[in-house]
DNA sequence: AGAGATTATTTGTATAGTCAATTAATCATA
DNA sequence: TATGATTAATTGACTATACAAATAATCTCT
């Protein structure tokens, strides 16, 4: 029986009643004063738990007016990338990644189009397995626009030194950073 | 002027010195009574900055030992990606996110091979666009092994009322979450 | 010397308040 | 009636403190 600490509990107790739809999106949550005397504890303790979930994009809050359920998954494509490492971790198993191929890359006329680039134009592309316990769980394929992004796939260009990643400190999962000179492959030649 | 709350400065205090390595990965900052008093603030206005980095997973704390600097960027293939949308909205350019394709494959040679799942398996599939002002940024295609993540993209497909997103109260970005009945194309059948 | 108990340090959680800022609603005044 | 001032509700920031939990370091006793 793991008592949780109290803030933990409330923070539960509202998560539980959004994603109940009891308290549907838009809707006004009680005032930290009502659930100070709902949970017979102090303000600073609510405060704890509602800020917790502002932070996590569940309310938005505002000064007089109240706080508020958030639509939850508004940036879902983004979050559910996130949500499945969590996830992974919650069930109490290894979360990793590795990446196959960073590289660049003259845009196919498929991914040229899409990207609203010229035919042959340098875009960027990756492919990363998303790994629990070393089985294969999802496989990410991404072109990127230089143009938008100058720096970010080439911040992990730069870094191939894999074992930098591998602190000791941090309790978050350990990530097989090889950059492997991959031969781009039939499909994706076109 | 605007004058930043306490826990704010505090808190960008050692942002700045975690990101100007004056306080270097794995490195053991100051306890909460030193910053106290170096600050002149209760440990609560402390407590309040710290637990900020440390939900943002710059800092790690164990109870006695201290409060530890962690490698921020340890996730990097999946916070890369929240980065961009977070970076786009620096700029105060509109970010935005576009599902173009999220049905059920049957896995091709290549694609089995990855998952570690016999051919002919049913996998997810899902073509996303990423767009800073509605321009292309980044293409992302993703194959998800089902027996991992059962319930995960099942949810996108239910959720295909696509003005539920946009709430008013919510500061987020606002996205385009179309489920098109995309006939596969070529490339991906191979 | 080694096992076990004690101590001290630091974080974790919580209280019970205070004062400030914001703003919707109400009331008062020209 | 329209405008301006006041009030009241609610969040925002903060204080000063208390006790619990974890554990590294130290001390004690055999």
């Amino acid at each position: 029986m793991a008592k949780l600490p109290r803030y933990i509990q409330i923070r539960e107790f509202i998560n539980e009643k959004i994603s109940n739809n009891v308290w549907p999106v838009g809707s006004k949550i009680p005032t930290e004063i009502a659930l100070t005397h709902q949970f017979g504890v102090s303000r600073m303790t609510v405060n704890k738990a509602i800020r917790d979930l502002v932070t996590a994009g569940l309310l938005k809050r505002t000064a007089r007016l109240g706080t508020f359920v958030c639509q939850e998954k508004i940036e879902s494509p983004l979050i559910d990338i996130r949500n499945i490492a969590d996830e992974i971790r919650q069930r109490g198993k290894q979360y990793s990644s590795k990446v196959l191929t960073l590289l660049t890359l003259d845009a196919d006329h498929q991914t040229a189009i899409r990207l609203g680039v010229p035919i042959d134009t340098p875009v960027y592309f990756s492919e990363i397995i998303h790994l629990e316990d070393d089985s294969p769980l999802q496989l990410e394929i991404r072109w990127v626009n230089p143009s938008f992004a100058p720096d970010y796939i080439k911040q992990d260009f730069s870094r191939s030194t894999p074992n930098e990643y591998l602190t000791k400190n941090c309790p978050l999962s350990s990530i097989e950073h090889t950059v492997e000179a991959v031969m781009v492959d039939k499909r994706i030649q076109e």
